[in-house]
DNA sequence: GAGTCTCG
DNA sequence: CACG
């Protein structure tokens, strides 16, 4: 999979913004999410502190990304349907090994990818992914549907951050010295896409285990 | 133990 | 909206 003319946005030392990198395989994408959906309906989620989160979210791969009064984990079983989650579609595989490559990343396998569906309103809170076994590997996120500010800021909660407004199709990778970065989204503003109607979806590639 | 949270 |  090539990237030529991409557009990369350095947001920090090992972070980059690819711009537009998913567009056109966005409908591609928007189907399989589908699919996973169909399996492993999209359901909203408790924090450990006992408040839903604002996002609805389901997961494809070998494990998912839960959360629950207990804390976050990555589970084998969808707590919903008591079954595995669905496989990573192989477009997602491919899409996400391939940018990860473009950022730098050679050989990126993900085991795990979260997807989250941002409705208006929908936002979420700077933290760090680090539930994850190996922080050598990077984190994939691609961004699909209506826009949103994306905050990254460093390895310190209360360090400055960055913001760059996520459009359908953008696609951030970050690793390396950036790994921990604590990251989130400002609130979803109401709007029409004309692949995603009145929703963002984010994919989110992690090497879980 | 803190916390993808909320609150002042 | 940023901070804590």
């Amino acid at each position: 999979m090539l990237f030529p003319e991409l557009e990369i946005v350095e947001i920090a030392p090992g972070a980059v913004l690819l711009r537009g990198a998913a567009e056109t395989v966005a409908e591609e994408l928007l189907s399989q999410i589908q699919s996973v959906i169909n399996a492993s309906p999209l359901r909203t989620v408790m924090t450990p502190m006992g408040k839903p989160m604002s996002v609805q979210m389901t997961n494809c791969g070998a494990v998912g990304w839960v959360s629950d009064r207990t804390g976050y984990k990555y589970e084998q079983i969808d707590p919903l349907t008591n079954v595995r989650w669905p496989k990573i579609p192989a477009v997602f595989q491919t899409f996400a090994t391939a940018v990860a490559a473009r950022a730098g990343f050679e050989d990126f396998a993900p085991d795990a990818c979260l997807i989250n569906r941002y409705a208006a309103g929908s936002k979420m809170g700077l933290h760090q992914d680090r539930d994850e076994q190996d922080f050598m590997q990077p984190i994939v996120s691609v961004s699909l549907g209506l826009p949103i500010l994306f905050n990254f800021g460093g390895v310190q909660r209360s360090d400055k951050t960055i913001k760059v407004e996520l459009q359908h199709g953008d696609v951030v990778v970050f690793g390396g010295v950036s790994r921990l970065c604590f990251h989130g989204v400002g609130t979803l503003r109401r709007g029409e896409h004309p692949l995603t109607g009145g929703y963002r979806f984010n994919l989110t590639f992690r090497r879980a285990c």
